[in-house]
DNA sequence: TTGAAAGCGCTAACAT
DNA sequence: ATGTTAGCGCTTTCAA
């Protein structure tokens, strides 16, 4: 049974002590360089790795980020958080990392939900992606543990933050309805208390206003209880049971609603695009095999979660505890529930 | 600055060694009971969890799992295997593991490839996930890493695997055409390499001959390099370019290859199901949104994940080597696009 | 049933 | 620039 290779034995051959190889193993600075590359040649001959349990006890760093995502965001069908789940992973591997997901309740109630993770100081810093109660905020922050927040924020707390750019999004879904000719144009919106729920109406009010286009409260319907599918079915229902003027357009504040809106209209025998043009945001799958395909806002999620996990280790490496709101860019998609050709200049 | 809690503060608040609460946290036996019921006490007040990278120092083991995937079905659009993966994360919940995720090529060609928790020693026990090179399973075994293969097996390798039902799943799907009339069935295989395709014809074959009816060859096309949207589109175009009859339903291997046919049938003018009816395989969403919605067969993907999970802990603890191949059922899902409808008796 | 003590393999002060 | 050494917090023989 051979023994598995420890720093000893590389010290051993290159006739060196310990600590001299680790200041190698770990890239440290005063150290000669005839006598690194030595090492790392004996390193490479002998095949030696650091033990990561070792490491993580000398040095209280565990190599791993802790990824936390309530438990209705992680059973979601359609899986949002989940591409920016796997955009963590990826980035992490260029950073030696590895992520630790968990789901946790609404709220930190007692102390038997911490996750395991957390308690056995198994990572070096947290992300959390999407809505969550601010008790689990305020718990990572008194661990001291690097804190990122992916769409969501909460305003009375200081914590960095990955979002995209919502009030563009809409903007250019507006303006692409409005330069399309139309004039009344409606707005779903589900959950408004979510931030970039709120952020989506925001800036289609102000999009309308600023073009001197009419705002019509019985072509909206934000009072939804969540953003799911049947959510826009609901909203499009109260916004069409309704009598007088109908809207020509809907912006919808995500796809899953516009899907739901969509079932709707198709149901009751309104053609889309033609009587009713309509249009999502955040460009899941789904969008592409409905029937006309949804136009949309790409978002970028595997990127979102990536330049979290890039922010994280320089708060982890740095100590920096600077606090920073990063927006990833959106672009409009435009497919055929707009009815409207993309135009050939801008 | 409050100092961590460790084993010690333990201790000597319970007035014992050290040595007694490890036994303890570890639920080893021949421990007094009362000793126990105190110590637990003290523990839960002094709020003590033991540190992961501790334990794993002095016991050689890590607490985790490594989940490989390789590079192409990570990047899928279609998240089949992140399903998988999702389902093993939640499963290792309840095993006090946590899930190291990575990609990697399909081959292990040089050392520089190996994942850095199998060279770390950064995990207990490996789960692979689709087809990949053999040369992959192999490292693991010399590592004595136990090991599972989900959706795929390789024949000449002694190691465990969960799959899923595909004999029975093709079976339903041919049965349900054939007892809805159609007597012409045609099969889009896609890349026959794969052990559950491979499957996935032979159930085809076997219930068409074992039903007397015919199987003409050129209903068939299992010669494409993949099993994407596009390898079924092109599947249904050499299909149907030919003269001679034509089939008047087609199974296809699974839900991907599905929407590439009713792509190419749609632009041909081919009416579906009205003049060929079609079915797919895994359920996956884009299904549901396709018109007509998809029949198909579902699988368990979550559990699949799960059910990896339990058995690699049983082996993780057990030190059991036994091997073990574990089938999931499927089920028939039957929505529009086949034109039967579900019969009310069996 | 409990305790003493020797590591597990590495990092990081401190010394040289 | 390199070496010595004391831990990091836990598990695990072995002894009592």
């Amino acid at each position: 049974m051979k023994r598995k290779i420890t720093i000893h034995d590389v010290a051993k051959k290159a006739e060196l002590s310990v600590s001299t190889v680790s200041l190698i193993m770990n890239n440290k600075p005063n150290v000669n360089e005839e006598t690194r590359r030595k090492v790392l040649e004996i390193i490479r001959q002998l095949g030696y790795h650091p033990l990561r349990s070792a490491r993580g006890l000398a040095s209280q760093s565990s190599g791993n980020i802790g990824f936390i995502l309530t438990e209705d965001h992680f059973s979601q069908a359609e899986p949002f958080y989940t591409k920016i789940f796997l955009g963590t992973e990826f980035e992490a591997r260029n950073h030696n990392f590895y992520i630790l997901l968990t789901t946790v309740g609404w709220t930190l109630k007692d102390q038997s939900q911490v996750p395991r993770f957390l308690l056995e100081h198994n990572v070096d810093g947290v992300i959390i992606a999407g809505k969550i109660g601010s008790s689990w905020v305020e718990y990572i922050q008194e661990q001291n543990l690097p804190l990122i927040l992916i769409d969501y924020e909460l305003a009375r707390h200081r914590v960095s933050t990955i979002g995209m750019d919502n009030r563009t999004g809409i903007n250019l879904v507006v303006e692409h309805f409005r330069t399309g000719g139309h004039s009344k144009i409606g707005f779903i919106g589900g959950d408004i208390r979510h931030p970039s729920i709120a952020e989506r109406f925001a800036s289609y009010r102000d999009t309308l206003a600023s073009a001197g286009m009419p705002i019509n409260s019985r072509w909206i319907s934000v009072g939804e209880a969540n953003t799911s599918l049947d959510d826009g079915y609901e909203a499009a229902k109260r916004i069409f049971s309704l009598g007088g003027e109908r809207p020509t357009a809907i912006a919808c504040a995500n796809d899953a609603m516009a899907l739901g809106c969509m079932k709707f209209l198709k149901e009751a025998g309104i053609a889309i695009p033609g009587d009713v043009a309509v249009s999502g945001f955040d460009n899941i799958e789904a969008g592409l095999h409905v029937e006309p395909r949804l136009t949309t806002v790409n978002v970028h999620r595997e990127e979102m979660g990536g330049i979290a996990v890039r922010r994280l280790v320089e708060m982890i490496k740095d100590h920096s505890s600077v606090i920073t709101k990063t927006l990833t860019p959106v672009e409009l998609i435009v497919r055929d529930s707009c009815g409207v050709k993309e135009s050939v200049s801008d």
